[in-house]
DNA sequence: CCCTTGCATGTAAACGATTACATGGATAGT
DNA sequence: ACTATCCATGTAATCGTTTACATGCAAGGG
């Protein structure tokens, strides 16, 4: 059986003070003297008292707990910044929610409004516009933080690595190895990263004075499926490119997959570069040159970034939010699936 | 601003009822006569209320959170499963903790105590057994559920795969294509899953009258590295076995890949079967012959158990929880990477 | 016509914490 | 020595529900 629960009042009764002398000693030592602090230590020690978070959270108008949304959990690419986020939040009393966004076509601002959850982390940055609405019309956007992804146009705060960057720095490294023929596999239509991804890659590729054709862009989603799919484009082409910059690494997996399926080899017909540089592309075959985001990184500066704003937004003096985005750095991270052109 | 939070007073005033009734509208209509009903229903309406968890939480002496408790969040294999539970809590207005137990060194009974969690489900055999200890003296272990993995000994209700079956189809198949040397890269040492897979194996192997040696079993941890070290081994070997029983997807690609750079083809030269069947299998360079787990129906099992579970911890007739195993069944998948031999 | 029964609803006491405000003793300033 | 100040602690209201118990009305049985 469960033992009997013991509330703040049996703690104060054995340390022969009041509950509220024992709530000050759980949160602000300081306040009291060094001999009542002590005995309400020991009495927390005697009873084995464990402090009821529904009650506390109900007094003190705040729910414990934050939501993260996560574009497709299955993607291993978001598990270091779930990771990453969870952890920072360990010391803080407040829980972290994940949730698909796939999967769970919920009314998101309900949890705010059932007082489930304080703030949230958004790893999709394709929300409803109705959904921004009523985020904004609940007055809860300004507890909202976006990660890797983000919403154009918003002010929201957000982290995210410097796409742009990581995409020029893919060019490049085709380019320095000798490729003038480079495809590009993007992400979903829409998706803000698929816009920067795509606009670092054009703008280097005509920095350097490399050929744009327009079948050399090829409309994908981040999945597996769609790495295929533009890997049997590129076969079925008349003048094949000679190096593929992938919007992801998963996708870079499906495609290098179904080209080598069909007899082209990775590097020597094609070379691949994917992004993200999850865990798998140093094991597949051939292993996967890819950027690198800083996906610890990621996660931790979104967590903090949403346990100042959730204080901000409590606090009276409303410190007007600058327009908070942090930009993590990228890198290049060289392997076997790229070399020079045959 | 947020809007002044309305509580269930303001529904009851607006409605012309008391707050008793607006309650009972809410959580058992039944009990109300229509047009009461109809009138607290229209007030709710207007007035946009919605129910404040924490105090309803507070009042019935539940957490509405259940924890699970993840081994490593990078592994793609439990994603699905994760959904799957995440999705039948859904209905029920119950949040979903997650928690990596690689990264969370975080102390377990301390959820339930904290009132924090009303159960949790355990994707991870491997608790210390004095967390076993202190859930049960803190009466809490009717309210945990296993899934996948389990605790050997122990009689909490569990969910999980045909281990056993599944290794012994794994075996079969390889001998159905005509090999007789047959390794096995194990999980790691004193996971459950190890044992059962093993074993499987092993049984399989003898009833086959297939040749068995020590060094062809090969202790690994389900990591991408130890996949690597066992195809370092293999290649190692003077005579090397000519197929390899992987106990996971993940170990399986890490060791094609290192075979595959040290000029051994797969299959051609040696067969590799998985265990899990992830997303990436299909899409590996040769895809991947594997063991298929039903992720969905373990994590949908698993959620409803810990629903039944936790209603009947609450009754007062125990129903004295017969030692519930639920076995879902598994099922060969066959790809490239396993071949006749040379 | 009265008494019992039952049903729909109201009243108010929990649930377990935090915290504004009250209190009283010690210290210091004049 | 008297009062103002301050500091440590206690008292009690409060957070927003649910629910045991009380109430009063309608119906039905004798």
């Amino acid at each position: 059986m469960a033992q009997k629960t013991v509330r703040i009042r049996d703690v104060a009764r054995e340390a022969g003070v009041s509950t509220a002398t024992v709530s000050r000693a759980l949160s602000n030592p300081d306040l009291l003297t060094e001999s009542t602090r002590k005995a309400v230590e020991d009495a927390v020690r005697i009873t084995g008292y464990r402090v009821n978070h529904a009650a506390r959270n109900l007094r003190m108008q705040r729910a414990g707990a934050v939501l993260v949304l996560v574009p497709n959990l299955g993607n291993p690419f978001f598990s270091t910044i779930l990771a990453a986020i969870s952890e920072s939040f360990a010391g803080t009393d407040t829980s972290v929610l994940i949730a698909d966004t796939a999967s769970g076509g919920r009314e998101l601002t309900g949890y705010f409004l059932d007082g489930r959850i304080d703030g949230m982390i958004s790893l999709d940055g394709g929300l409803a516009q109705s959904d921004l609405a009523a985020f904004d019309s609940a007055g809860v956007a300004e507890r909202i933080v976006f990660a890797c992804e983000w919403v154009d146009g918003s002010t929201l705060p957000s982290v995210r690595s410097d796409n742009e960057e990581g995409a020029r720095l893919a060019v490049q490294h085709l380019h320095d190895l000798g490729h003038r023929d480079i495809a590009h596999v993007t992400g979903p239509a829409g998706n803000v990263l698929t816009k920067a991804r795509r606009a670092g890659m054009l703008a280097e590729r005509a920095r350097l004075g490399l050929p744009s054709r327009d079948d050399w862009i090829i409309r994908g989603d981040f999945s597996l499926a769609s790495g295929r799919d533009a890997a049997n484009r590129i076969i079925a082409m008349k003048d094949r490119p000679s190096a593929v910059f992938c919007a992801s690494d998963q996708v870079a997996f499906a495609l290098m997959s179904t080209l080598m399926e069909a007899g082209v080899r990775v590097p020597e017909d094609i070379s691949v570069i994917g992004f993200d540089d999850i865990e798998l592309s140093k094991v597949y075959t051939p292993s996967l040159t890819t950027i690198r985001q800083d996906r610890h990184a990621l996660g931790c500066r979104a967590a903090q970034l949403l346990l100042e704003q959730i204080a901000a937004a409590g606090d009276p003096l409303a410190p007007a939010a600058p327009d908070r985005v942090e930009m993590v750095g990228v890198e290049l991270v060289t392997r076997q699936s790229t070399a020079a052109p045959g």
